[in-house]
DNA sequence: TTGTACGCGTTATCAA
DNA sequence: TTGATAACGCGTACAA
């Protein structure tokens, strides 16, 4: 029951901690092989296993990482915290994790706890602007990589992709189907992803000589919204949705099923993230893609502070079935 | 830069390190309010952070708690994390997660890391026999809650739900739809789950005074297995599937679309888990309901050391259209 | 080749 | 009402 330490080793060994320290440590060069042998066979044999508290308080490293994240339960940062995860244990590392339901106290409380554990980088999902705010005045800058809900600022460590071209491919594929007058569902204004998807989805149809007509609706990112926001997209004339990520536009499909409304036949919708599932649904979603893995790389690039402090990445468009040709313009 | 410790927090206040420790851990009832008061302000004003490492290696107890899932993935596992995390955080606890992707040597490895942590119990969905030796074997048996896949043995800590009375729900549902011919899709064969979910399901047949036969295919638990195994499924007379988990379903609800197949019409579906998703797939999945918050409960509880060591929790069945009734035996 | 002694930031037990 | 001081378990100069 007794937990076993270096001294109760030492003792059992013979020799002092100092040795069994540089053993276990395999900074034993200058150790006779004899003594090397004994320390490690009673370590296995007494089932010795080292304190990483103690160790972290001697040596200031706690190999550990905090991960936060607005909710847990969105495929998309499930997606992105198990690459992490992954790259985070093969180089040894400890992930923390804490949900904050997108609450902006429960963001800052997250980040404090992690410091008082001594996490050596936090990785954050932010909602709030606030959160930003909390960095900034604490000096923590390069301790805590943004991810993902970026605020461009230089100042901070940020890992994201590229929102703009993801409008951009957006507005493209729509336009290619001969759409021109759509309904966007965004998520909070205040973030900037949303800005920017829809700066880059605007700019592009500005470029193309057509008349058209955008439409924003703002939803909060979650199944919810696109299932409330359904009873106004269905009085209005638009057929062609641009849903900012692959929840909302979970939540009108549905709608559109309570409706007995034929999604097939009456709309072209376009989602964002490709969360796993969006492939099951019918009709299948088209939706646009974050390079989780690529993310989840630089995120460790910089938390072994090699790389860029600011990457972008570029997203991809995946064609799905959700995307028809409009036959003609109304 | 520099950290602020106890030390500096003394020495700037005027006051010895033992005062300072009393007053941030409101044990300070026989101090001068003067001095709390100047500790507590400087305290805020430097921003200090008391060092966890420190308090665990004196306290021996770290706040900490240790979860290992098979996949962050699989939105079951996501929505129980999500519970466990926010009822640990309101009691003050940290969680640290870990992922094993179900492999023997990951579940063993994660174990051993969270013990050099110290953490204070370890919940742990267990994917492999050889996991539940080590724990024996490491006297591990107080130190560690299972959860969800559980070997009844008395010397376990373990929080589950009834999976021999969801078999049975899921029975009991399919006659009463007239289905006396099944195929039984289930999980890994040495899972005590699949085990009693399959015994609970074969006793309603038995019950019941009627002809039957129950034909079984072994998947492993994703989507992928689902969609693999449709093939057989097609090839099969019987038309009423039950799927041991939502994932399988999926995979076949997948393969279906591909196949331009009409699962309304052709075939008669339960899953298992209620995975938020599975609401929205057409027709929407029947399925038996896992009680996930009472069961994150149970195993506070369990953390808390209060309560019994074993629970087994009711499940419930989730009619949705998935399920159809047959017209007439074939 | 090995051991001694100290420090890391806390808490807890005395004594003052 | 406060302050020394000894742990906690480990790493590491430096000495032997």
């Amino acid at each position: 029951m007794k937990r076993i330490t270096m001294k109760d080793l030492a003792k059992e060994a013979g020799v002092s901690v100092a040795t069994v320290s540089l053993v276990l440590n395999k900074k034993a060069s200058h150790l006779s092989q004899a003594t090397i042998d004994r320390v490690e066979r009673l370590a296995k044999e007494l089932g010795f296993v080292s304190n990483l508290h103690a160790k972290s308080l001697k040596t200031k490293q706690s190999q550990t990482i905090g991960l936060i994240l607005p909710d847990i339960t969105n495929a998309f940062f499930t997606q992105m915290a198990k690459r992490i995860e992954y790259h985070l244990t093969q180089a040894g590392y400890l992930l923390l994790l804490n949900h904050t339901d997108g609450v902006a106290i429960q963001e800052i409380m997250a980040i404090k706890r992690f410091k008082q554990l001594h996490v050596e980088k936090i990785v954050l999902v932010a909602s709030h602007v606030s959160t930003y705010h909390f960095v900034e005045e604490h000096r923590l800058n390069h301790f805590v990589i943004f991810l993902d809900r970026i605020i461009t600022k230089p100042a901070f460590c940020w890992v994201g992709s590229d929102d703009y071209q993801g409008g951009a491919l957006v507005a493209r594929a729509l336009i290619a189907h001969h759409h021109y007058h759509v309904l966007c569902v965004t998520g909070p204004s205040h973030f900037t992803n949303v800005q920017e998807r829809l700066a880059g989805f605007r700019e592009v149809y500005q470029q193309n000589n057509h008349p058209y007509d955008v439409v924003c609706l703002e939803g909060d990112f979650t199944v919810d919204a696109g299932d409330r926001l359904a009873k106004t997209i269905f009085k209005h004339p638009y057929k062609a949705i641009f849903f900012m990520n692959d929840l909302m536009a979970i939540g009108f499909y549905h709608a559109c099923m309570e409706a007995a409304i034929s999604i097939q036949e009456q709309y072209a919708i376009i989602g964002y993230d490709d969360i796993e599932f969006v492939r099951y649904l019918s009709p299948p979603l088209t939706t646009v893609r974050q390079p989780i893995d690529a993310m989840a790389r630089r995120v460790m690039h910089l938390i072994l502070d090699e790389g860029e402090m600011h990457e972008k990445l570029p997203v991809t468009l995946i064609s799905r079935k959700s995307l028809y040709a409009k036959r003609e313009e109304e």
